[in-house]
RNA sequence: GGGCCGUUAGCUCAGUUGGUUAGAGCGCAUGCUUGAUAAGCAUGAGGUCCCUGGUUCGAUCCCAGGAUGGCCCA
């Protein structure tokens, strides 16, 4: 019958069925997939289920509450998850507990802004206090949201907040415990100080950008008497007027000069020039002197040692500046000879001290100068820089005046240029009680991702300044301070700060603009110094710098939760922050470092290399991206990347992913498609499974021992690399030889439920092994896994990495092999069922090729085969035409028509095909 | 200006304890397949291993200098 020859065999074969869509629709599915884990508290049975391994802990470095999540966030975020998913698929206890930081100037001048006030001091203390909680409240909400929305795992439902009055108490606690040990003083210092914002900034806040200020020189001219004393110095006999010449980029500073700083090594000149005399640098002379030098007639010169100790009048103010020496006096610009004002730099300041110098600071919080600073008292600093330029011009002791472009401190805020200030505040001593010696050995015992994170923070550490904790802003923590009424000393007692935390604790910072400062004070609390009994209460806050570096204190050594953890995880540029403040704190407080490994991942750049930034337009929001790419595709991007170093990200390195991701779901619903007819009943164990089908096991076991010690040192990216090398050998070599077996054999077949099996155990550890990286995939393909297969483990989170023995070697040789075999088969002009195939061997590798039996030939994907021993050391492989006729539908070569009723086919589907009829 | 880090195919990255033709995945080109099909398989093209010196029989790998990018700082 005609009818039978064209008859179409398709419907009895087995091909594969799945609901995995091959279209992923991540940014459409992923929201279901969260709501599916918060509904099966996924994260929260696994944790209980791991508890009694005990601890894994990677403590959240708290993200600042303001603003969109970007995707150097993510990239921390993600890798953070990863990394807690790893420990939790490892059996561990791996308690995640997300923070964020809250209080702090951005906050409260992004409040300021909302609610259009210009200055802070005109609203209510608390009211703005009310006001910046919700606003941070509003960010947290946001945050909190994306970063579920990333996949990540941990107790969204109680984070850490720096805000919560039990987190107040444990800052003020921490500044009692500091107290106690001598480790707070209060001290008058050059500080770091935004006058826009009227307050201390730590070097955390500081961003330099170019500036172009005004690049004066001026003359600090000698009185008769003390041009005597210079000329002597010189060996000089000259009549003219002297001056010693200065250079400065900071004209405002020149009421506060009190010193010329000089070099002790270098050599200083005394130039004739027109009818005067000027004293600088003879290797400075050239630049400074410009066009003149040329004139300039050179009549003595000595090292800046001669000079120490002598004095000139300062050109405006009635006084004289003294002339001293200091090592910080470069010969790359100015004049050799260092404008000297104790209270406007750090340098100074030290000199200042030294030479028992006056700090004159005649400039108030808002910038502008005080009485002190005589004719300009009252005007803005910046704006007196061109009448104070106009004034030395007027008065002759200009000498010249051109523009400047260097880069200058700013605010990381407000944007404005910063000036040094001596104020008073409170600061933590670095080499009090060694704390600094200390935290350089705690350094050394701890495990640093990549390693010259060591060096790094060794040196953060080391050229640390004193750490300055006050801010004189309202939305923070306050420093629970009291200043004596009598004496004015400012008093920070470990009993007060005790009193201060517990009432904290009970109802939040805020008390303290409200209470009476008596509710603090212990029983006959008096003054140190001078015995008074009354106090009010200082009003600094703490830098939110101390506050993140505390969480250890309020997160750690808690419900089981071990101090130290074993990760902290974050950007390089947290050497300097959050790992530093972490350390110190830790080290002065608890005597050693809170954990014992950090890790640190790099910046997320553009596509070419450069920064992203907000300004430029390059930044891309986390939300927006998971949106349009999906999160998974972005945390396998994530692993995709040298996650240590700077990365790359950007459209097209999304779409090279992507196809990645298409690559891996696409064999994940290969293996799923083969499964929809399996049972429990019909898995065949391992020993009773075909011989090829026995070997993809064991590599599956070795594939995952090797992503397991990947991932446990830390190097996702190899990980990545290996799972992807692992799914594309299946898919070119074992999956090519599983078709013929499951799509044409019975059923129940011992050869096809063996290969099913297999697949299921493929399947099921590396959707394990994948978990980490892709979440949300691994869940929806875990969850297409037929019922029964899946056993206890609802969730691809319940499953575990366990312990799986490698492969042997030869085992593992014996799979290279075949690959190699099937390589050379598929590269071969016949090829596949067309071919044939002649195998000569070793006789030292026939027995192990000639164990495989028909899997040999399945493993080939021919169809026939012939395995011959030989003497030589190679093997060799002959192709050549199959013999038989194409059967319609196994494809293979064979025998047609053993069966009169299906002549088009062969005599093992003829059977196959019988049984479903009957 | 200083400290630290990076620079290997169009992209993301391996690698070489210094030794014959430097690798993978993705992309690209070509072919096969059409029973994983907006999929699968194969083949191929593509690199002065940032540059310049030095050490060495030999350097992409070691050393020095430089360029360039990044982070932190001044």
């Amino acid at each position: 019958m005609s009818e039978t020859v064209e008859r179409d065999y398709r419907d009895t074969l087995r091909l594969p069925e799945t609901a995995f869509a091959m279209k992923a629709e991540l940014p459409k599915r992923e929201p279901d997939r969260i709501a599916w884990w918060h509904s099966q508290r996924a994260y929260e049975r696994r944790l209980e289920a791991n508890r009694k391994n005990g601890p894994w802990i990677l403590h959240d470095g708290p993200p600042y509450a303001n603003g969109e999540l970007h995707m150097g966030h993510f990239l921390n975020m993600v890798l953070k998850d990863m990394f807690v998913k790893i420990a939790l698929l490892d059996g561990k206890w791996a308690d995640f507990i997300p923070g964020w930081d809250m209080h702090g100037l951005p906050i409260e001048l992004e409040t300021l802004k909302y609610l259009g006030i210009k200055d802070f001091h005109s609203i209510d203390p608390l009211e703005l206090r009310e006001q910046c909680k919700e606003r941070a409240l509003y960010w947290l909400g946001r945050q909190s949201e994306a970063r579920q929305r990333m996949g990540v795992f941990g107790h969204f439902d109680r984070p850490y907040r720096t805000i919560d009055p039990s987190f107040e108490a444990t800052i003020v606690n921490a500044l009692a415990d500091l107290a106690e040990k001598g480790q707070l003083y209060k001290g008058l210092r050059s500080t770091l100080w935004c006058v826009h914002d009227e307050t201390a900034l730590a070097e955390a806040e500081i961003e330099y950008e170019q500036k172009i200020s005004p690049s004066v020189y001026v003359r600090f001219t000698a009185n008769d008497e003390q041009r005597k004393t210079i000329l002597a110095a010189f060996s000089a006999e000259a009549s003219e007027r002297a001056s010693i010449l200065i250079w400065t980029t900071t004209p405002w500073t020149l009421p506060a000069n009190v010193a010329i700083a000089l070099r002790a090594d270098a050599t200083y000149g005394l130039y004739r020039l027109g009818d005067e005399l000027l004293i600088l640098a003879t290797a400075l002379a050239p630049k400074a002197l410009g066009e003149r030098f040329a004139e300039a007639q050179l009549l003595a010169s000595v090292p800046g040692e001669r000079l120490d100790g002598t004095r000139v009048r300062h050109p405006f103010m009635d006084r004289d500046s003294l002339v001293v020496l200091a090592d910080y006096v470069d010969l790359e610009t100015g004049t050799g000879a260092v404008h000297t004002a104790p209270g406007h730099g750090a340098d100074d300041f030290d000199t200042g001290v030294k030479y028992g110098l006056p700090i004159l600071n005649p400039v108030d919080a808002a910038g502008h100068f005080t009485k002190e600073a005589g004719p300009y008292a009252g005007m803005f600093i910046f704006k007196a820089n061109k009448q104070i330029v106009e004034d030395l011009r007027t008065s002759g002791a200009l000498f010249a005046a051109h523009e400047y472009e260097h880069s200058y401190p700013h605010c990381w805020r407000c944007q404005n240029p910063v000036i040094f200030r001596a104020t008073a505040q409170w600061f933590i001593a670095m080499d009090q009680n060694r704390l600094r010696a200390r935290a350089i050995e705690a350094v050394d015992g701890v495990d640093y991702v990549p390693e010259w994170g060591l060096t790094r923070q060794r040196q953060m550490i080391e050229t640390h300044p004193e750490w300055c904790v006050s801010r004189q802003r309202i939305w923070g923590t306050p420093i629970p301070a009291l200043i004596c009424t009598a004496c004015n000393e400012s008093i920070l007692d470990p009993q007060v700060a005790r009193n201060v935390a517990k009432r904290f604790a009970e109802v939040g910072a805020g008390s303290w603009w409200t209470d009476p400062v008596e509710l603090y004070l212990p029983a006959g609390f008096h003054c140190p110094k001078c015995r008074g009994m009354t106090f009010e209460k200082e009003k600094n806050i703490v830098d939110i710098w101390f506050e993140s570096g505390v969480t250890h204190l309020a997160v750690l050594g808690h419900d089981g939760i071990p101090w130290p953890c074993d990760m902290y995880l974050e950007g390089g540029d947290q050497f300097r922050g959050w790992f530093r403040s972490s350390l110190l704190t830790g080290v002065a407080i608890k005597g050693g470092a809170p954990y014992k490994r950090v890790v640190k991942n790099g910046w997320v750049n553009d596509e070419q290399g450069r920064p992203m930034s907000k300004s430029r337009g390059t930044g891309i929001d986390a939300v927006d991206a998971m949106n349009k790419w999906g999160a998974d595709v972005l945390r396998l991007w994530s692993a995709s990347v040298e996650f240590v170093d700077d990365v790359r990200f950007g459209p097209n390195v999304v779409e090279q992913v992507g196809r990645v991701y298409r690559n891996i779901r696409n064999r994940i619903r290969f293996m799923l498609g083969n499964l929809y007819d399996l049972r429990a009943a019909d898995v065949l164990a391992r020993e009773q499974m075909e011989p090829l089908d026995r070997l993809a096991c064991d590599v599956t076991d070795t594939f995952v021992a090797e992503v397991k010690s990947l991932y446990q040192t830390f190097s996702i990216h190899d990980a990545y690399l290996r799972i992807v090398a692992f799914e594309s050998a299946m898919s070119s070599f074992y999956f090519d030889a599983c078709k013929d077996p499951l799509y044409s054999l019975a059923e129940n077949s011992h050869r096809r439920r063996s290969a099913q099996s297999a697949l299921l155990y493929t399947l099921k550890r590396f959707l394990t092994a994948v978990a980490p990286m892709l979440s949300f995939t691994a869940e929806e393909a875990w969850q297409e896994i037929p019922e029964g297969l899946r056993g206890e483990e609802r969730s691809v989170f319940d499953s575990a990495f366990g312990a799986p023995s490698r492969a042997k070697d030869s085992e593992l040789v014996l799979w290279e092999t075949l690959r190699e075999l099937r390589s050379r088969v598929a590269a071969s002009p016949i090829r596949d069922f067309e071919a044939r195939v002649e195998l000569t061997v070793p006789a030292a590798r026939y027995d192990a090729l000639a164990a495989l039996g028909d899997n040999l030939r399945d493993a080939l994907v021919v169809s026939q085969l012939d395995l011959r021993k030989s003497d030589g050391d190679d093997i060799e492989l002959a192709v050549y035409p199959a013999y038989g006729e194409k059967c319609r539908r196994c494809w293979k070569f064979r025998e047609l028509g053993t069966d009169p009723a299906n002549p088009s086919i062969c005599a093992d589907c003829a059977a196959v095909v019988n049984d479903l009829s009957s």
